[in-house]
DNA sequence: CCAAAAGTGTTAAAAGTACACCCATGA
DNA sequence: TCATGGGTGTACTTTTAACACTTTTGG
């Protein structure tokens, strides 16, 4: 019995625009959105799948996951993790066996608007997705799941607005991955005596109101770690240190984008 | 370039027998242990190493940790869910570049004392691992730190205690992990106020003092559910399923130990 | 002045912690 | 009866949640 295929897919995740709905004037809180990609080949040609690629032998998992990202979204990831990898062989519905091991990415708002929005590229709302291939559908929802569970910790919040923000903005994020109401005076209490947030001293003005102080996310090394231990589930560079590669390799074809 | 290998394996976990240390006539609460095998081949051999076993195709990766864990060391997890994969180039030191889906299990005390200790699989205490092969030192590490962060949940202390169990056994079993003193009368408010255990009406004496009530793991579905989601990451059987399934095929050649 | 968001204070309920104490049992 | 763990009560601290209130801004 041969071993089955293996392969390498992102749930991108991003904080869509503002919306207004038809019958009231008010901002409603943002959606989250996710870049699909679509089959051009058998299985479920022509359906919406989750981005993926390739994985080789020379590469660390995450290093495939973010060239795949990079390749078919043009996105570069604020955050990226591994979620789960999948290989029942039910899963394939008429195509080989495949192993997918699935990464979930987060990436800021501000870029998520430059993206390629190709023929063969879209944005959907999380809660309004087209019929997908495989099991694409359950990955998104566990990532998502997985999203809701980790939102407490003030880093993965952050990693969905740009790089300052105001409270009322990070707010914005949170009740949108809850879907609940959280109580602004004391969401801004706890967030600031997390220590994590460090204020830049300036000042934003939304509207006609008072200007609301723009903070910048800064890890707290003092904290007790909540995070992995000695031993953590990293078997590859960080994302910095793939940042720092990526802009040496900024010359080769690997980025469509123009970046100096 | 081409795609790595990939395999299955398994961080085995169980509750060893309770010790009595020379200087002192108390028992001490238990460690944690875990069998590993040696390895027959070239790189790393004869060291010792994580049972593992190939992905075949037309097995879910559940049913082939399940399987890899059963061949190599005759148990039969109460417990088994995925870890992590792994899959840097570096991590395989001389060998073939190789993916690994890891999976950890844990297996309940009784059944611990009967597995085969052939020559090539032997129990380490957790604190007291030999050199290991390839970065499966880190793995181990890895599982015990999810585990310890899992422990809160009452139904993963219980897969380390047989079907039943009293409270100060499962107290141990908390001190033993965590590494910490624990309250008893806080810890059996704690375990009694989460309804998920269930009182047998039986009595365990176990010196001459006042005998203790026993109890048994009853899940509460009222509870608000922190499981995963509608989505969940399972893309297999679950371990009841197998189980099932497993004493059907108890006569085929699975199986080296005797079992009706 | 008004509306609306920024930002602060106060209080009550809940959850977690420490520890004193009584009870049951066999030796 | 004594030592030992089984089991209960209680007071105290910390965390969480609810919500009233003051401040700053533009119109």
């Amino acid at each position: 019995m041969q071993p089955p295929a293996v392969g390498v897919s992102v749930v991108i995740l991003a904080l869509g625009p503002e919306e207004t709905a038809a019958d009231c004037r008010d901002a409603m809180p943002s959606r989250l959105w996710l870049p699909l990609v679509r089959r051009v080949r058998q299985p479920f040609l022509g359906r919406w799948a989750l981005p993926g690629g390739d994985l080789r032998a020379d590469r660390s998992l995450e290093q495939s996951a973010y060239h795949a990202l990079e390749t078919t979204t043009d996105l570069h990831p604020r955050y990226l993790e591994q979620l789960y990898t999948f290989g029942d062989p039910a899963r394939s519905h008429g195509g080989l066996p495949m192993v997918s091991i699935v990464y979930w990415a987060l990436v800021g708002k501000a870029e998520a608007h430059d993206f390629t929005e190709a023929d063969n590229v879209r944005w959907f709302p999380e809660d309004e997705l087209p019929e997908l291939a495989f099991d694409h559908r359950q990955i998104i929802d566990y990532a998502l799941w997985r999203l809701r569970n980790k939102i407490e910790y003030p880093d993965i919040a952050t990693k969905l607005v740009g790089d300052t923000f105001t409270l009322r903005q990070l707010h914005h994020v949170y009740e949108a991955i809850t879907g609940e109401a959280i109580d602004v005076a004391n969401f801004r209490r706890r967030m600031l005596l997390s220590g994590e947030l460090e204020d830049t001293g300036e000042k934003l003005r939304d509207g006609r109101h008072r200007p609301a102080a723009v903070y910048r996310y800064n890890p707290d090394r003092s904290r007790v770690s909540t995070a992995p231990p000695v031993g953590p589930p990293r078997d590859a560079p960080t994302i910095e240190e793939l940042e720092g590669q990526r802009i040496e390799d900024a010359l080769s074809a690997l980025m469509p984008s123009a970046r100096a």
